[in-house]
RNA sequence: GGUACCUUGGCCGAGUGGCUAGGCACCGGUCUGCAAAACCGAUUACGGCGGUUCGAAUCCGCCAGGUACCUCCA
């Protein structure tokens, strides 16, 4: 079944049989957010693909190591403020600490990433808590001869990394054309080519994030943060390396050109992208300003949402489509995904109640290997869930007693389904509020069975009564042959 | 302007040469006192034009529309 994954590799942009560096052992980073702001829908796309790949390596039996950074410190502001990072911008807007603004931010991104199941990873580095890492990646560099310093500042010199190393391998761009197109940048002065880039940059009088270097009083630049995390943790070579494909470039390509810098070679076996969520074929991004939080989609707070959309799903609504695809949101949508979710859900809390026959009339070794054979073939969660679905089918049926199924069959099922449901897309069940309050659960038992007798009397009124107040109430009643279930709806 | 990608039925979304994706919605049927749930069945597709091929949603060309990156971004 656990046959061999294959992982689309950005790099060779092909599909590639995922061979580990270590058997048994996987390493992975991911870019993680900056934390300057609450994580909106497009942050969830990473954390739960990736959670995914997370949780797949897991089921077929690596022991993973998974990092993925918080960047609090390092990113320049887009429009011309000369260098201030978006973090000490925000502060002072808000006048606060930088480092508040970044706990603050953590905290929430957290706990978001708690509602949506994404599992924690294996370890959480933070830019400000590697500066000393990055300073030395900065001094190798240096001493390597592919960077220069101006004034405090330290800058990559990508003309002369290009003359001996292909800069621009991953995102498939040209270095002429990059060099041809010509931009008029702000502060841009220091650098001896527009191509260049900033690992370490020199703090303006005003700027409070700060650290002391050899080359001045300064930051890092963003680019070096994550080389210097993922090979302190995973090593100068490790398997999977993350993130967001507007992260390509030049953030990913500037990775590469500095670990093979400093290092001499290429520290990553297999670059993966998750593409974006668009809203109204859009991208959804903090600097579109079209964003919706995770928080909003969790309350329904928004002009743009019809209602609350749970985390489940919101999860469910991402794995429904292949992370290598745009999603594009919309309430119909998201409604959708809502209602497939659930009726997965009932059918897979209702295994249980399968009875085993002597035969089967159902094959279930197909249905599982085909669940593995998408899910093996490039995280394919759309095609595995398509076949969940069969299963879904499958079980109702059983239930209703229109098939049959042996024992052996019958555990495997229950795994299946447990296994792929829970551990591999990590959905879970809602928490039906106050569904467990027993004497809530008794009383609503009391009713259907007064409704019980009004059937029994043909007191179609009373019925029907008990029935529609219930349901306004939020109660689902389903009646059964003898008898009555219900469940309280979120 | 440069580079890359995308365009599938009412909506979302798989699918890379022949074989039903799947979900949601809608319609018909079974079940039900009637519903709901569940099951069964039906319907609606591959942007346009041309080419390759016995055969193309799938390969090639052109056109139209859209998006992403090139600047912070998941």
């Amino acid at each position: 079944m656990k046959q061999q994954l294959a992982i689309y590799n950005t790099l060779s942009k092909k599909k590639e049989i995922f061979k580990s560096i270590t058997p048994g052992f996987a390493g992975m980073y991911v870019c993680g957010p900056t934390v300057y702001g609450h994580a909106h829908l497009g942050h969830s796309r990473p954390a739960i693909t990736f959670d995914l790949v997370y949780r797949y390596l897991m089921h077929i039996g690596y022991k993973v190591r998974y990092v993925r950074n918080i960047t609090d410190v390092g990113h320049l502001v887009a429009d011309a403020d000369e260098g201030e990072d978006k973090i000490g911008q925000k502060a002072k807007v808000e006048q606060v600490e930088p480092m508040e603004i970044v706990q603050i931010y953590t905290n929430s991104y957290r706990r978001n990433m708690a509602q949506l199941n994404v599992l924690p990873p294996s370890i959480e580095p933070t830019a400000t808590g590697h500066i000393i890492e990055q300073i030395e990646m900065v001094k190798t560099i240096l001493e390597k001869g592919m960077a220069y310093e101006v004034d405090g500042s330290v800058y990559f010199d990508v003309e002369k990394y290009a003359q001996t190393n292909n800069y621009g391998k991953l995102s498939g761009r040209k270095l002429e054309d990059m060099l041809s197109s010509t931009r008029e940048l702000e502060g841009q002065d220091e650098k001896r080519s527009s191509v260049d880039f900033a690992i370490w940059k020199k703090a303006k009088p005003e700027h409070i994030m700060r650290w002391p270097s050899p080359w001045s009083d300064g930051f890092p630049g963003w680019h070096t943060e994550c080389v210097a995390m993922s090979t302190k943790y995973l090593g100068t070579r490790f398997d999977i390396h993350g993130g967001g494909m507007d992260l390509l470039f030049p953030h990913h390509e500037a990775e590469i050109a500095q670990s093979c810098a400093a290092l001499g070679h290429d520290s990553v076996n297999y670059w993966m992208h998750n593409n974006m969520i668009t809203i109204n074929g859009q991208k959804m991004g903090k600097s579109l300003g079209n964003f919706i939080t995770l928080d909003e989609f969790f309350t329904g707070e928004h002009p743009l949402l019809e209602k609350p959309y749970s985390p489940m799903t919101i999860r469910f609504f991402i794995l429904q489509a292949h992370y290598r695809s745009t999603l594009d949101f919309s309430n119909e949508a998201l409604q959708a995904a809502e209602k497939g979710l659930e009726r997965l859900l009932k059918a897979t809390a209702s295994i249980d109640k399968i009875e085993a026959s002597a035969q089967s009339t159902v094959n279930i070794t197909s249905l599982q290997k085909a669940c593995y054979d998408a899910m093996n073939d490039d995280l394919n969660s759309p095609i595995a869930i398509a076949n969940l679905f069969d299963g879904v089918r499958i079980i109702n049926s059983l239930i209703d007693g229109k098939e049959q199924i042996n024992s052996t069959d019958l555990n495997t099922l229950k795994a299946l389904f447990n296994t792929f449901v829970f551990d591999v897309f990590g959905l879970q069940a809602e928490e039906s509020n106050s569904a467990n309050n027993d004497v809530l659960g008794k009383v609503v038992d009391l009713l259907l069975n007064l409704r019980m007798d009004a059937k029994a009397n043909k007191d179609w009124a009373t019925s029907d009564k008990i029935r529609n107040e219930l349901t306004a109430l939020g109660f689902e009643i389903k009646d059964k042959k003898d008898g009555f279930e219900w469940e309280l709806k979120g």
